[in-house]
Order: structure tokens, then C-alpha cells, then sequence
DNA sequence: ATCTCTGCAAACTGTTTGCATTCCA
DNA sequence: TGGAATGCAAACAGTTTGCAGAGAT
């Protein structure tokens, strides 16, 4: 896996763009989990190390990672949208357990298959996709006893 | 296919609702339509056969259709929730041209089956699931002449 | 008559933007 | 030094809610 903190400057130095401690540290914090993180709650782990980070940067920086290709914007079933660190080029899919939110990430290469004949059945040329699984995992099922 | 205003008017009744010229009106029209309407694109509709009613009824009756299983919410990449009626158990996955938005519905049955597989290898029960195929129509990528 | 529903407007939430200031390159 | 980035607050868009009056049962 490649440092994708490194990316990130990299990409700022491409781009005419300005390193700060503010984008070192949302990246640093970002990219240190590998849950998906809502704004709200990046911009609180952000300011848990730094109180004086504004908000406004918090979106402005994620949403520069995004063009950079570091991050995914996704969108659940509420209003928010949740950021996935892309650590490397790895796609997947997601198993969502709709009792304790626990989210697995899954791959499966028949499906990933069949998903570009399907496309190309219908003249597509397909770019990307998503796919979400939802459930209720093993933990959330287990006491049934009687 | 059953009638899906039918089906709104019992659970409203079941419920102990009330039957309004508003609901049926908002449930008409939104069964009328077989695309994924946002609830302004609802709302204009509705208000070109009645100009009366309230964006803020739009919005209650969508989610009381969803609550009688007769809409589902999605989320597309923009901000903006999209409703799509129930018609019928009829389940499928979307096909989406980022280039004009058209959207096909599609549904595999292999891919069906092997989601399942996928979910029980990790020891889910798999209870629903949201597929998104996103790539470029025919229509969008055939004029290249120079 | 009761209790829900409606429309309006105000409130809220998540996100974006304008601006003066700060700060990297 | 100059242009980009920041923080703040105001602006926004989509959605929800409080309330008084209208309407369904």
C-alpha cells in the first residue's frame, strides 16, 4: 500500500496548490481510519488535535481529496454523506448490517463480471459502480433462544 | 399489478388516517410515473393539477408511502433524496448514464444469486440490496465525427 | 365533536460561499 | 510579494416542524 498522504502532496504540488498543516493534518486523520467518516465526525477527530480548524476547511480539504482520487463520496440511507479513504486501487463492495451498522467490505470478481456483460447488453460502457448488500449479520442474530 | 392507490387507501384506512383529496392526488400522480422523481419534480406536478397544495404535504405523503412499503427512497450521487413508486414486487438494479442521467432498470439473476452466496459466505441474511452500474449510453458517446 | 391533515412560515441540518486575513511558495 | 488557504459567518438547499385553521370520520 502506498503513502497516500504522499499522494495527496504530490497532487497538491501538481496542481499549483499550497501544502498547510490544516490539509497535513484532515489527511492525516482521514486516512488513519478506515471507517467512512462523515464530515461531522472527521471534523471532530480533526479538532480533538487541533481545536482551530474551521469546519469550512474540513469540507474544502475533503472534497480536494476527492479530486485527487484519495476519497469516495457515498451516500447511505440519511441525508449525510460518508467518505471512504481509497488506500489503493482495491474495489469493493459493501455488506451493510442494517441491525448494527457494522459495514464489511466484499469483493467478488463472477459479480464484477457480470456486471460489465449486463452493461454491455444494454450499449453501456461501464465506468463504475456500486453495489450495497444489506442485512443482519451473524452477532446481530445469534439469541434466539427459547 | 395491483392497484397501488388501492393498496395506499387500505393501509391509510388500517391505520386510522384519514383519506385527503391531497393524498390521493399525490399518490395519482406519483404512481403515474415509472422514473425516479425528486420531491420538487412531485411537488411541480402536483401543483400543475392543484395549485394549492403544500410542499410540506408532498413531503408527508411521500414518507407515508414509504412507510405503507409503496416508495422507497434512494440516493444518487447529488444531494437531493429520489422516490421510486413500488409497483409491483418486481425487483431491479439501476443502470445510469453519467453523461445524460438515463436510467435503465436491469436485473440479473445470476448476480441475484451469487449477492446472496456472497452474503452468506460472511454470514449475513441478506435482506434487501442497492446495485448502481454507472458508465455511458450509446446515445452519449456515438457523435465524434470532427 | 374529535382528532388528523393541511398550508404557511419558521426552524433545522448539511454543505457551500464571500470576504478579510494569514500564510505558503 | 502574490496567489492560494483559512476561519468565520452568512448564504443556501433540502427537509422537517409548530401552529392555527380546515376537513375527514
Amino acid at each position: 500500500m502506498l503513502e497516500p498522504q504522499r499522494v495527496f502532496s504530490d497532487y497538491i504540488a501538481d496542481h499549483g496548490l499550497k501544502q498547510t498543516p490544516q490539509r497535513r493534518l484532515i489527511a492525516q486523520v482521514f486516512f488513519a481510519t478506515d471507517k467512512h467518516l462523515t464530515t461531522e465526525e472527521l471534523y471532530a477527530k480533526v479538532r480533538a488535535v487541533d481545536a482551530g480548524v474551521g469546519q469550512a476547511t474540513v469540507y474544502r480539504t475533503l472534497k480536494l481529496m476527492c479530486e485527487a482520487g484519495l476519497a469516495k463520496e457515498m451516500h447511505f440511507g440519511d441525508g449525510t454523506a460518508r467518505y471512504e479513504p481509497v488506500l489503493d486501487e482495491t474495489h469493493h463492495d459493501h455488506l451493510i448490517c442494517t441491525q448494527c451498522g457494522k459495514n464489511i467490505e466484499v469483493m467478488d470478481e463472477t459479480i464484477e463480471t457480470l456486471q460489465e456483460t449486463l452493461a454491455r447488453n444494454h450499449d453501456f460502457i461501464l465506468t463504475s459502480h456500486r453495489m450495497y448488500l444489506y442485512g443482519i449479520c451473524s452477532g446481530c442474530r445469534k439469541p434466539l433462544k427459547k
